[in-house]
DNA sequence: ACCGCTTGGATGACATGTCAACAACTGGAC
DNA sequence: GTCCAGTTGTTGACATGTCATCCAAGCGGT
């Protein structure tokens, strides 16, 4: 381990404003969220997983695959969720061990009146903010990232 | 409210991928740093922001501004850090009610332990996969979101 | 000096996330 | 069939973050 190479101005610019839009962004969306549709945004990334699967179920690891989550998280959540009524488990029939998260009724309803609100939101603080330049330079960027760190997660090879 | 607007193709491609791109960053450079340093997060940046300051201290509620915490947040996390040696706090001669947090030297050597390895993951994750062109962009699109969203928080009026 | 209003920070109750253990089950080797 | 390593999901203890409340101190008008 030589030398730190240090971030030059530009960098620096960069992270540290990804950081603070990252912090700003979260707070403002959240609490938006949680004053129009009573929901987090865990609660909202679940419903809308569920929402965008074929049967409105999921198996618990699936899910907490799709969300990053550890399926410890995810399980201690559903149980709020479920006593909230926004989800319900249900056995899995082909392996004994495994469940199912089903969208309930009031989720559906649920996802369905917070979804345009949500993305109103996300147009007015972030997207319409962008010229189409950046929103193509953000997703081939984001992208890019993601796939070196999911490759790594997964143990591909560097480089 | 009219019809929503939904998100068209390219846009849903950069929300995702921001949000997926935050998700995994966020728990490879937790991981390294707490490998590497014994530091959350959360530590690490009350560190940084306390090392770059003149004399290693500042008022609690100037720190918890720049970083965007409660108050309460900074005081209960400062407890646990104080508890660990790498903080200290001090009384405000000048405002009897203040006080500061200051950088131990325990905390000085964390914070410089850990700034290499942090800086070089923070490359080797991010930075280092972007050109210059998408760094500068980057820069600019967080700022210009940054700059609307710290408006709407301090009350400037809209547009 | 007195009064009420604000501000800085601490605190306790509670919500959420993490981590390590655990039981139930699967599926392949033999 | 029996064994056993690996998988699935749950749980409890603990770390962390949030929210409402509190106290002490400042500030400003009278």
């Amino acid at each position: 381990m030589g030398e730190p190479r240090w971030l030059d101005e530009r960098e620096d610019r960069a992270w540290r404003g990804y950081r603070r839009m990252r912090r700003l962004l979260d707070l403002e969306l959240a609490r938006e969220l949680m004053q129009d549709a009573g929901l987090s945004e865990p609660d909202y990334d679940v419903l809308s997983d569920l929402s965008e699967t074929p049967d409105q179920r999921l198996r618990l690891s699936e899910l907490a695959d799709r969300m990053l989550w550890s399926r410890s998280r995810l399980s201690h959540h559903l149980t709020r969720m479920q006593q909230r009524g926004l989800v319900t488990r249900e056995e899995c029939p082909s392996d004994g061990r495994g469940a199912f998260v089903v969208l309930s009724p009031a989720g559906r309803r649920a996802i369905e009146a917070a979804a345009p609100g949500h993305v109103a939101a996300v147009r007015r603080h972030l997207i319409d903010l962008l010229t189409a330049e950046e929103v193509d330079a953000l997703g081939a960027l984001t992208h890019r990232v993601v796939d070196r760190l999911s490759g790594r997660r997964t143990g591909r090879a560097e480089v």
